[in-house]
DNA sequence: TTTCAAATTAACCAACTGGTCAACTTCCCA
DNA sequence: TGGGAAGTTGACCAGTTGGTTAATTTGAAA
């Protein structure tokens, strides 16, 4: 069997972290295996190349981030409150990463896709999916709240669309301000376009 | 005076192009002065740095794009109509785009906020200006709309912000997807999110 | 305890990065 | 028409980029 290693592990979370504060380009392979504590031969023992490691660590966070998501958007929980905990969520997220990180640093996905989707589209197809994934909670919980009618009745992917768009769009604010503040508008805004009846 | 020369201008509109075709990482110096046909050395004649020509470039095609924006949003035209107008010319522009470069390029200021927000604090103090100037054609236009009573009566600052977020998240979604058709659903969009009244 | 697949290492590579410079050409204006 | 300010050029730089390699060390399992 050989023996075994935790640099694999250690690389994709250096290169989660790495992109997340800065950018796919400011993110070179010396600084992931400087920040993994691993030497280049291993790196490229483990990855075939950078965009293989920033798919396999893009994939990796994602897998983590939607077990919360599904906890989240339970069917359980009202629809309404599902969205707006979701924002909740956000926010604390991003309190962390302040405190880490001493930045607001917003949605990596969004970020990278922004950078790469005219470049890599090995990259773009990935974000691409995720991006579609995620839309599904809000679309569901939309479905769910319509039906239950705590909210107007749009059509429930519009909505869905605009309400991931908005959230999108403040996150990158909060990014480019460095400011928690911006995510404060998250819940009003949220009831705004959905149009939540009191 | 000695002899003139446009290179200055090729370069800067070198730059705007690679930047938004691409992005600010892949956008060298060497790209840019092959796009623009200008030696390296003449570069660095007329700008100091690679950055103090993108900070050149950013403002340069802002104080471009601010005097459409100053038709779109005259107080002469209805004030709802101005942010739809305002919708419909981005549509219009991504067109354009579209059948120069084959893709959906989505909003310059906003890729590039996201990739450098974090790593060039000159370059993220300069978009957030220019963000900060956009959102005001909004606001008004909004505050114009709520006297004339066609539209919801929220805070006029947070409805702008929603707005502009939400443009700017489906306008990133278009540039992931290459497809003009997610502009579409601007309109509709915007007529939710503003509470138009028929 | 041996074995050998798997992990590690350091030295190496060519291409490219942003940036410099001194010599040279142009052409505006007095 | 000629002086000189402004623009152009190509050669050059050190550091960094993503990526390769062959030799070496390790430790899980038989």
């Amino acid at each position: 069997m050989g023996r075994t290693s935790t640099a694999k592990d250690r690389l994709i979370e250096a290169m989660i972290e790495l992109i997340w504060a800065g950018s796919y380009g400011s993110t070179s392979v010396d600084h992931i295996c400087e920040r993994a504590g691993v030497k280049k031969g291993s790196f490229y023992h483990f990855f075939e190349s950078k965009t293989e490691l920033a798919l396999t660590a893009i994939d990796h966070s994602w897998t983590e981030h939607r077990k919360e998501l599904d906890q989240i958007f339970s069917p359980v929980v009202p629809p309404v409150e599902r969205i707006l905990n979701c924002f909740r969520n956000f926010r604390q997220e991003q309190e962390e990463l302040f405190e880490k990180h001493g930045r607001v640093l917003g949605c990596p996905i969004h970020s990278l896709g922004a950078e790469v989707s005219t470049v890599d589209e090995r990259l773009r197809d990935k974000l691409q999916e995720i991006l579609s994934q995620f839309i599904r909670y809000y679309e569901s919980a939309i479905r769910d709240a319509q039906a239950q009618g705590s909210i107007v009745t749009h059509d429930a992917m519009a909505l869905a669309r605009i309400v991931f768009a908005y959230s999108e769009g403040l996150l990158l604010h909060a990014r480019m301000w460095n400011d928690l503040g911006r995510l404060d508008e998250f819940e009003s805004g949220a009831k705004i376009i959905l149009g939540v009846k009191d």
